[in-house]
DNA sequence: CAGCGGATGGAGAGCGCTCTCCTTGCTGGG
DNA sequence: CCCAGCAAGGAGAGCGCTCTCCATCCGCTG
């Protein structure tokens, strides 16, 4: 239905997609009174209106984007860049980063706002000096309105190339150097405290390790030292810590080398992917999980519920973060002269299994 | 650097950006001769050319691609789109297709191909009717020059809706009723029996089961179908398989049946991830693998190197596939004439631990 | 009854680019 | 020496839309 020109049109032509001209002849009004009815802006005669409308349903009239654009200057569209260190032609690290549900849960997120205002989600990976500054072209270029950045290793200077191109963006985690940029974050002490004291407090662990993530990590660092803090304020002033990379592997390497060191009875793992490896370690040295070994993870990702027991763990609120950058965004695209700013969000906990 | 206008320009404004028309002064010559420099098309006097590579640094110009768009009727955008059945508003849905490390291989195939073209890829997820009304609206409207279709269900319309609105589309797996559309595929009866080949002659197993996938799925069928055909060649005509939908926590359910059914001692497992929700019910049952069960999975995704042991499994080339499924769709929309085709994927065995 | 402000529709000027024509200048063959 | 033939740059017409101005018409108020 719908398909090429309605029947009783002038317009010799069947195969060129209708145009708002076309509409406006069919409705026997102006262009401009079609785009207003179109956009709803301004106040139109109530049966004009439906006389346009049946134009447009007669035609199968669409605007044309390109068009729209080069005129409003805005596209519609949004960038989520993932930036990394990695060069990835060979692609490493792309399936590394999707393995992880993190970036789900951010599409989510960020979906909720984005599609009720019509507004599109492109991706867009970024790593080495020059894809970096592809991308900043392309956004100057007006490929997109704006970008969400997803920074996954520090000290990224995409941020501060942002900033100087002029260009509308909101990181998702604090920018390890500080820049006048607009991000959210997750208070990450304030997580790793809630993991001691649930370790501490609620299951009487005294002998707790930790396996962290990578020290550069501005999360990661905050992570370690909300731990320590909190524990030293239950008169636990030193806390073993072994150092992992995010991954499941790593997890289970750190695991290890914590028990051939010493006896642990409360564990604190900086994301739940590591804590599944290292679950997994417990599991073969005939440790039981909770009963020997208290286990906490981080992220309430969905490896926490695939992990046996399932991971009492920290919850990330993610979607929330992630919509709220798409929220600041989408404002500062539309007024630009929006001073920077930023959210901080509370972690929770999620009791579940392993702790 | 080469931040607003350059030194010795003479247009006054600062705070425009650029146009063809401003590098065109600058050099000395007319805006056609930029943009064929621009655009490398046609012979331009070397020494001009030079110049107005010039101009263009000095003004720091960047071609606005919505006039660009307007003109060529491109955009220079290909839609990633994701077609499930569920209504994602509360997003259950999103984390358990992330979670699969599928995605990542598909998009890392697609960019492979899209990126060095400079063809920059959009996210649309689709799931009610409604939604897949508004896909095609902005595929229309000249969001995307074409779709890259990811279907994870059975009997879904978009394909046809695609067709009928004219839009260029390559689907990522073959489409459950025929239609005029090209798509990749793989060789999934002929993966199946490569596990079937493995598991029989290779470690020398009689009591073969299998756990498969939804059966409504054109996949699953397949799997089943060969897997089946192939044992019967071994003079098996009998083979107990248990359905999951491909989900560790449905691996797990399936394999507990299989186990209080019978006794097993070879198991091919449709996907990678029910694999290993298998596996960690033998490890349970106190059943090594794989002395006393021999498992294979299917597409060699990372939960096969995640698993313990790792996964023997059936290596799905996606990234090979999504890379071709681009190259279809690129040469779809350079010439619109193009009739529709296909590629089907030979998979091959990847031998580790498991069996 | 004149005058005035608000509401509504039309005209038309671009937005920045590509691409088709056209002009110009040159080379080489007859 | 003349003109065909070609190569290379310039002119300018749109692409389809939005949005600013204007013109018009209505209902009021002084």
């Amino acid at each position: 239905m719908a398909l090429g020109s309605g029947g009783g049109g002038d317009s010799a032509t069947g195969s060129r997609p209708p145009t708002l001209e076309d509409v406006a002849q069919l409705a026997g009004v102006s262009r401009a009174t079609v785009s207003r009815v179109i956009n709803g802006i301004r106040n139109v005669n109530p049966e004009l209106h439906k006389v346009v409308w049946n134009a447009v349903g007669v035609t199968g009239y669409v605007p044309n984007r390109a068009a729209r654009s080069l005129v409003t200057g805005r596209t519609g569209t949004v960038a989520l860049v993932v930036s990394d260190s990695v060069r990835h032609d060979d692609d490493p690290f792309m399936s590394r980063f999707f393995a992880d549900p993190f970036f789900g849960r951010v599409v989510g997120g960020l979906l909720s706002v984005l599609r009720p205002g019509g507004v599109q989600l492109a991706l867009q990976f970024v790593g080495d000096r020059e894809s970096r500054e592809r991308l900043i072209g392309d956004l100057r270029q007006g490929r997109a309105d704006g970008a969400i950045v997803l920074s996954l290793h520090p000290q990224d200077g995409l941020p501060g190339m942002l900033v100087n191109a002029g260009i509308a963006a909101v990181l998702i985690g604090r920018p390890a150097t500080p820049a006048p940029i607009s991000y959210v974050d997750l208070a990450n002490d304030a997580g790793a405290a809630l993991a001691a004291d649930h370790l501490y407090a609620a299951c009487g662990r005294r002998r707790i390790a930790m396996i962290s993530g990578p020290a550069e990590v501005p999360a990661s660092q905050d992570r370690i030292a909300g731990f320590r803090r909190a524990l030293a304020r239950h008169g636990q002033p030193f806390v073993p810590c072994v150092e992992g990379n995010f991954t499941y592997d790593s997890g289970e390497r750190a695991m290890r080398h914590l028990l051939s060191e010493r006896a642990v009875d409360g564990l604190f793992v900086a994301n739940d992917l590591m804590a599944q490896g290292a679950l997994m370690v417990l599991r073969d040295a005939n440790l039981r999980v909770p009963q020997d070994v208290a286990v906490v993870g981080f992220d309430d990702s969905s490896a926490a519920l695939a992990a046996r027991p399932t991971l009492t763990t920290i919850r990330h609120p993610l979607e929330d973060m992630a919509a709220e950058s798409a929220r600041m965004l989408l404002a500062r695209v539309a007024d630009p002269a929006t001073d920077p700013s930023s959210v901080i969000f509370e972690p929770t906990l999620v009791v579940r299994q392993s702790a």
